[in-house]
Parts: structure tokens; C-alpha cells; sequence
DNA sequence: CCCAGTATTCCGCTGAGCGGAATCCGCCGC
DNA sequence: GCGGCGGATTCCGCTCAGCGGAATACTGGG
């Protein structure tokens, strides 16, 4: 399926160049040219010139042993974009703040296509190692963050995840009509929270975040060990700080 | 002088992209296409192209005023470069420790070229807001992480900096005859303080953070008012701090 | 040493990329 | 409303940068 020449595929430099750096994700974050060329089904030889090329202009470094990675003139550029500067730059105080009153776990997503991107997070040496990473995408649907940016997302992004709900643990909620009234009662209660819907062990409390015309655009989570989770206490921490952070979201301009 | 094509200046579309992307930085976050033309040297043509083609793989994103940003793809991607996972992310619960044992600004960086890039800084609402943000590349001889980074440097980083030190405050130590036994004294002390030589107000102490084979990768510090900087009992804090975290490093593969 | 897998090099071919010029668009001042 | 200006977009003939199959080199394990 690879047989024909790229340009017959309708794509640029530019774009092959973009679907190299795309090979890498959290499971791949080292990987062998031919890996990449596997992954993006690019022939070979175009791989190869495309890493150094990318090397070059440090965009991609490689490692001792060969393996090619993401470079830091990556990630620095990526210090500039609106996730980081309006979003985690400006939330990471209030995040510190909620951390420091209670040892869980804090963290920030935003809705990416149909699933939460994380932006990032605050996890203590104390606090759960399951948290997810800055940059993961996560399901909707099982997790606080997601179910709030379901809840206040509009009803085509509704139906699109409840088209599919995937299972990750027997607690996972898999049927539409079981999740369809949740979401209701987020949206007016003005939180989430999941027990183990994602990860066994892990209880999450969340609320969403407003910025400009009172639009939810992020939501601020909480996660604890199920056996501590302490829902009737994060609650309203979370919504006092969400309420100043929103109020600051508003002044910075994240849309 | 931008009057041949340029294919004659022996750059590729690859690097016309990454040259497009590099325009942007923390002064330059949003920009019209003719800011970008002008700030690459590319013909506005080219540029034109460029921007819709980054646009068309999420690269770069388009505000509301017509304006271009560095799109949540990019900082995704960066999340997963190595300053990122391998320092950043096991640094930071070390850095939420000092913090909360000093409430100053806690903060990291590596070298980057003749300058470094701060990777990441712990800042709640209470402390000095004149800190780095992640991703500013700050000089060497005029910050305590920097001048770490220095002072373990290389000979030859050493000479190329000290070629050549801008004055930033009237405390800035331009003289490189004045700074080289500093960078002994560094050296054999194991810390660095700085005092108002970036920044009048700010104080700061830092210490060496090692990677495998015990070189000095990276730099942890923490920046306060210099009313209230107590250096001497900072400096046990980050030292303990950093040999643990220096531990850590080795075991998570920090070159 | 042999083999298999991986990375690198080679090179004839051609259409993707080039960019100056023209056109369109939006904003502002009169 | 009009004109001017600055910025963005479109056009299109031209050509060499990019293409990728094939050959070659390299590396590690048996």
C-alpha cells in the first residue's frame, strides 16, 4: 500500500515532515529509523532523509544508541503555544495552591478532538504514580476531567463519545444511557467525579474552568487513592479555586 | 539580500518550516504573516505557504485576529523530548519539596549553547514573579543555575562565555578576570549565589544536578527577594535535595 | 565466517515548490 | 462614500529539490 510515490498521496515536505515528529508518542518515544518509517508508512530512504534534515535543525536528537527522539527546540517552542502560556503557566499557582491543602494529586486538561489532553500536573514524591502525564490523551468519558468537558461540551461531542464507550476497568461506565443522565447531573451540580473508571484504585474529583463569554475550556481535577478520597471535602476547594482561576483565565485570554 | 530563490541558500522546505517555526518566541507569540516573512528573511510567498501547510497539521494554529501561534501540537510533541520526561518531570517533585520547605521560587535548568534553558520553575502565588518562564534561554554568567552550568562547563564553554558578558544590572559581573576564580570557587564549593546580577530584587543559589557518570547535567535553584534570601540555609535544602534527585537521574537515564 | 536486519548511499527522473507580480481585502482617515 | 495603504491571497511558468528503488555498507548474534 506504500508502493506509490508520495507525491501521489497528495502530500507536501512539510507534512511528511510533521508525520515524522507524529511517530513519536509516549510508547514510542525512542525509536529506530525503521520504526518510523513503519509507523508512518514512509519508504525508507524519504525517512531517512527527513530525520536528518530534522536533526539538522534540531528538531529531532539521536541517541547513543541511534534511536532518534524529540528534541528540546521542540519542546521550547511548545512553551510558546496557548495551552502552555495562557492555560498551564497561569493555573499552575492555583494547582500548587489545591495541592498544598490537601497532598492530592491536582491536575488540568482540555478538550483534544474526543478525548482530554492533560496539560499538566501536581504529584508530590506522596502522592499517586498513576497520574497521567503532561501531553496524554485521555478518554472523555472515565475520567473527572473528561467527564466535566463532556458534560459542558456541546451535543455533537456528547453523541460522538457516547457512540463508543470503551472499558478500562470492571467500573468503567460502558452504556450510553447510564452516562447520558451523569452528565446531567454534572452539568447542574458543577462537578465530576469517577471512581475507578480508569484506573483501578484511583478516585477523581473535577470541575470545569471558564475562560472568555464563561465558555468551559479546561477542566481542574483532583486524584486521590480510593480509600482516602475525601469527595465532599475536594469539592468545594476545587470550585473556590476554580472560580479565582477562571476569573484569571478571563484576564489572560485563553479563548 | 533576500533576492534569490531559496534553493540557492541551500536550505530545504524542511528547514524553511522549522526556520518558520523558529520565529516565534516569547516577544513574538502571536504573529501576522508579514512578521514571520520579515523575521525569517523568507519571500512572503513562501511564507504564506508555509503557515497554511503548519496550519493543515496542527503545527501552528490561527487566533480570532488572523494572527499565528504555536499550535498544542507542537507543545504536545515537546512533552515528549528528553528535557521534558527525563529532567523535567522527575525533577519536579523534588522542586515541590524545596518549595514547600522555603516557599521560594524553586527552578531548573540545562545548557543550551552559551546559554541556559530553563526547563522548569515552582512559583506560587506568594513568590517573586520575575522569574524565568520555562523555555527562556537565560546568560550564564548572571544567574546562580547558570553559572553552574558554567562553572562545570567545558574549558572551551568557559572561554567562548567569558569572551563576551553582557551587563544586565549595575551588579552584573562583566569583568572575566573577576569571574573566572568564581567559577573555581564553584566548583570546589559546590554552589553558586548570584545577587541582583540578572535582576535587581533577586537573589538566587543553585547547585549541580548529575546525570550518568556524575556529570553535571542540569542546575536546581531557587530565586528570592534579596531582603529575605537566607543563602546559608538554602544551600543544605538543595544540596541534600539535588544528590537525591542527581540519584534519580542516573536511574532515569539523564545523559 | 555467515546471515539477517538496519542504516546509508546513489542517481536518473519529474512535479512540488518557488516567488515576483497581480489582485483582493480590510481598515482608517478625510 | 472614497481613496490610500498595508497586509493577505492568488496566479502560473519555471526548474531543481525531493523522490525512492536498488545497491551497498554496517552491525550484532550464532
Amino acid at each position: 500500500m506504500h508502493e506509490s510515490r508520495a507525491s501521489e498521496r497528495g502530500d507536501s515536505v512539510t507534512g511528511r515532515a510533521l508525520a515524522v515528529l507524529d511517530s513519536f508518542d509516549a510508547e514510542h518515544r525512542r525509536q529506530p529509523l525503521g520504526a518510523i518509517a513503519r509507523r508512518t508508512g514512509l519508504p525508507l530512504t524519504t525517512v531517512h532523509r527527513l530525520v536528518h534534515e530534522l536533526e539538522r535543525h534540531e528538531a529531532l536528537v539521536r541517541g547513543p544508541d541511534g534511536d532518534w527522539e524529540i528534541g528540546s527546540k521542540i519542546w521550547r517552542l511548545g512553551t510558546l503555544a496557548s495551552v502552555h502560556v495562557d492555560l498551564r503557566e497561569v493555573a499552575l499557582p492555583y494547582m500548587e495552591d489545591v495541592y498544598a491543602l490537601g497532598n492530592d494529586a491536582v491536575q488540568i486538561a482540555v478538550l483534544d478532538g474526543l478525548r482530554c489532553l492533560v496539560v499538566d500536573r501536581i504529584a508530590g514524591s506522596r502522592t499517586m504514580s498513576v497520574l497521567s502525564k503532561p501531553g496524554s490523551r485521555l478518554p472523555l468519558h472515565a475520567t473527572g476531567v473528561g467527564k466535566v468537558l463532556l458534560a459542558f461540551g456541546t451535543t455533537e461531542l456528547q453523541e460522538a463519545v457516547l457512540g463508543s464507550l470503551d472499558r478500562y476497568t470492571d467500573r468503567t461506565i460502558t452504556d450510553a444511557e447510564t452516562l447520558r443522565p451523569q452528565l446531567r447531573t454534572i452539568r447542574s451540580q458543577g462537578f465530576a467525579v469517577t471512581r475507578e473508571e480508569l484506573t483501578p484504585g484511583a478516585t477523581s474529583v473535577a470541575v470545569p474552568l471558564r475562560g472568555r463569554r464563561g465558555a468551559v475550556t479546561a477542566a481542574l481535577g483532583v486524584v486521590s487513592p480510593s480509600e482516602s478520597a475525601e469527595v465532599s471535602k475536594m469539592v468545594p476547594v476545587l470550585q473556590v479555586t476554580a472560580a479565582a482561576l477562571s476569573s484569571k483565565l478571563v484576564e489572560t485570554g485563553l479563548a
